[in-house]
DNA sequence: CATCATTTGTAGGAATTTCCTACACGATTC
DNA sequence: GAATCGTGTAGGAAATTCCTACAAATGATG
């Protein structure tokens, strides 16, 4: 249903370490199509024309501009543009009035977990506006920890093993289960955590003292 | 030869989202593991006790202090304590030398790109300086530009159409060869070019005009 | 209390990916 | 002329991803 085409993403992240990484993260995803990137604003309203982009996602504090004002130009030639911004700090309802008045759907701060960014990116690409996440910066990760708790027995068993990288093949063993049951169990915590990936995973098992250390 | 054992990484970084970003690229390395990681300074000298780590990876600006410091005062608990410097902006030799003395291992600055920082974390991890990367900041991609050039005929071409995400089954239909052949192809494409995810490749294809266009 | 729904432990299949090896053929080199 | 290298081709093993299946336990509900 939201599968209507591929999200065309433009990027304006002034420094390379962060939009490359942000960048890698988000072409996980194969419904996203980069179609152009600037590290400055003017370059970015310079290229949108030819990019066409149907989101932007651009830095709040810019080089040579702020993300506000590129994001303002940007909306004035293309309506249909879904800007979304990264924000140094944690936004106050105040700032976000202003950003919503300024036609931008969502933003995100960089002291967000990189999960709420994607999250917000695949929300606000058909258009809607996303003002879920302005609230809880301090909120380390309540979801994911409730999650963990809805986790069966064997389902935390497999999850410390796959944290710590012992392979299926010897989790299966020490469990004295098949491949493909270790795969399963896999499967659901996955969708229990609400992850995708091993770091993610790995990550969190980590931050959270279960089991990471041998 | 450079496998000794996993390295016990701690990450200081103060934004979340560029410390979330950087660790899930890390861990996709599966000789890497995570033993903390702080947003502040004091916070990271508190628990180096307690993590033992072999790399600090660290920020050179962070909210209460300063990289240097901090890590200067780690050095003289954990003398052998390998650290990696991140940088706002690109380095002078001025400033490398400060850094080199202070035992740092490493610096690399947040207008590189990621592989360069990892490429350097995995460089730095039993004990050795890094000093090759201070220098280019822009130059883009030289290294990988020059590989494409070494790519053959239908490298290219399976190259492309990944970079465009069509299916090996469709790209194997295109060229009529077999999926394997393809997959020949493409792991030979991502060792010249020395990518790992195809996330690097189609960022690079993508950046360089490479047939991205549809 | 008996039945219906959900969770948990178990497993298999299909398509893909990753990593590695193999091999023939043409070109280069010594 | 023989050894080597790059290229086009392909296969295998293990892992991953995404789905489906199913029986036993658990819980909820009429």
């Amino acid at each position: 249903m939201s599968e209507l085409r591929r999200v065309r993403l433009y990027v304006t992240v002034g420094q390379r370490l962060l939009r490359d990484s942000l960048l890698f993260q988000i072409l996980l995803h194969d419904d996203v199509e980069l179609v152009g990137e600037s590290e400055t604003g003017v370059d970015t309203l310079n290229r949108l024309n030819l990019a066409r982009p149907g989101v932007l996602l651009i830095e709040e504090n810019l080089r040579d501009n702020d993300g506000l004002t590129i994001a303002e130009s940007a909306l004035s030639v293309h309506p249909s543009l879904s800007v979304l911004l990264i924000s140094d700090t944690p936004v106050s309802s105040a700032r976000m009035a202003i950003y919503l008045e300024a036609g931008i759907k969502a933003v995100v701060s960089k002291d967000q977990p990189i999960q709420e960014l994607i999250k917000t990116l695949f929300y606000i690409r058909n258009g809607q506006v996303y003002v879920g996440n302005w609230q809880q910066p301090p909120a380390s990760a309540p979801a994911a920890l409730e999650a963990y708790q809805g986790l069966s027995g064997r389902e935390r068993e497999v999850a410390q093993l796959m944290a710590r990288r012992v392979p299926v093949r010897e989790i299966a063993g020490q469990l004295g289960v098949s491949c493909k049951t270790v795969h399963s169990y896999k499967d659901r915590i996955f969708v229990k955590l609400g992850f995708e990936r091993l770091p993610e995973l790995i990550l969190f098992m980590q931050r959270h003292h279960h089991g990471a250390a041998a």
